[in-house]
DNA sequence: ACACGATACTTGCAATTGCAAATATTGCAA
DNA sequence: TTGCAATATTTGCAATTGCAAGTATCGTGT
């Protein structure tokens, strides 16, 4: 005589059912672990996830402009652009004027931003070894495949 | 003689390595399209991210406290209250007193929340198809089969 | 040369979020 | 029974974020 609500089994089931076997699902729930684990990691070096992906980006491309570096990247111009005032105030890059236009800003690491980048690569590795050492070892390299393959057909946008 | 500044090969080839094959980005990627996605389609029922968690939550366990609703979940205590607030000033759930406990909320669906659910649960799996479609129809289980192994391994925490 | 729309970046302000304290209630122990 | 730590939820406030407007510069057409 506890139940005086009349529940909805099929309603509830989908629910359940969503929330542990569709692929959005899951993909969220690993996505959220991995991103806290990393924003951990990072603080100890007094990083957000945003100067991190800023960081990245340069590395990747030194001497990009700002725009260049928000770009295809899940990066707002504002959130670039208070990140490297954080990041310039930390003294890991700087910003120069481009030669030929005065409105551009074109980016560098500085020495010390550079020494940063081998103990993040350090993390970054480490965690992707987490995460892919949960899976036994031949399904690892199909895991990155099928990644691979969808993040390639989703096109561009978040980063 | 347009190359005035050393640059190093190395670090930027490690960072672009990164950005394109680490299973860590990927997956912050197509979680980040997805979520967009989401995000975009729920706008027009009115429901935000975390109102459609809630919904979610107490489609699976009706009269679940705030703190149950909250439980497992990426949902901090007021982030549950908060979301209450808004979907009770939209007629989607309401709070009632536990018969044991004055100080504990037992929460359900109203009658037009409940006619909510179907729709949502519409919108969840077209992104899903929409997600899965991205692969050859033999990798899709295999993908939804690697996901399943990796959330159960990474244990709680993010919902 | 000058006007005007486009581009690159910055910033004010309002909305959102998170922490930490407040409120209300409970259970347990002295 | 009384006081005190624990639990359940709410809320004030500070930090963060996003939008939209602001500043500066550029390029193009006249």
């Amino acid at each position: 005589m506890n139940k005086p609500t009349p529940v909805h089994p099929e309603l509830r089931d989908q629910a359940h059912q969503t929330r542990t076997t569709s692929a959005g699902w899951m993909l969220q729930r690993l996505a959220c672990m991995t991103e806290t684990q990393m924003q951990t990691r990072l603080k100890v070096h007094g990083l957000k996830m945003d100067h991190f992906i800023v960081l990245m980006a340069l590395t990747e491309k030194e001497g990009a402009s700002q725009t260049e570096i928000g770009e295809g990247l899940r990066l707002a111009g504002y959130t670039v652009s208070r990140a490297l005032d954080a990041l310039e105030k930390q003294g890991l890059v700087e910003r120069k004027q481009d030669a030929q236009s005065r409105r551009t800003h074109r980016v560098f690491l500085t020495d010390d931003g550079r020494a940063l980048m081998p103990s993040i690569f350090g993390i970054i590795g480490d965690l992707n070894k987490d995460l892919l050492d949960q899976l036994p070892a031949e399904d690892q390299q199909e895991f990155l495949r099928l990644l691979t393959v969808l993040t390639q057909a989703v096109g561009s946008g978040c980063g």
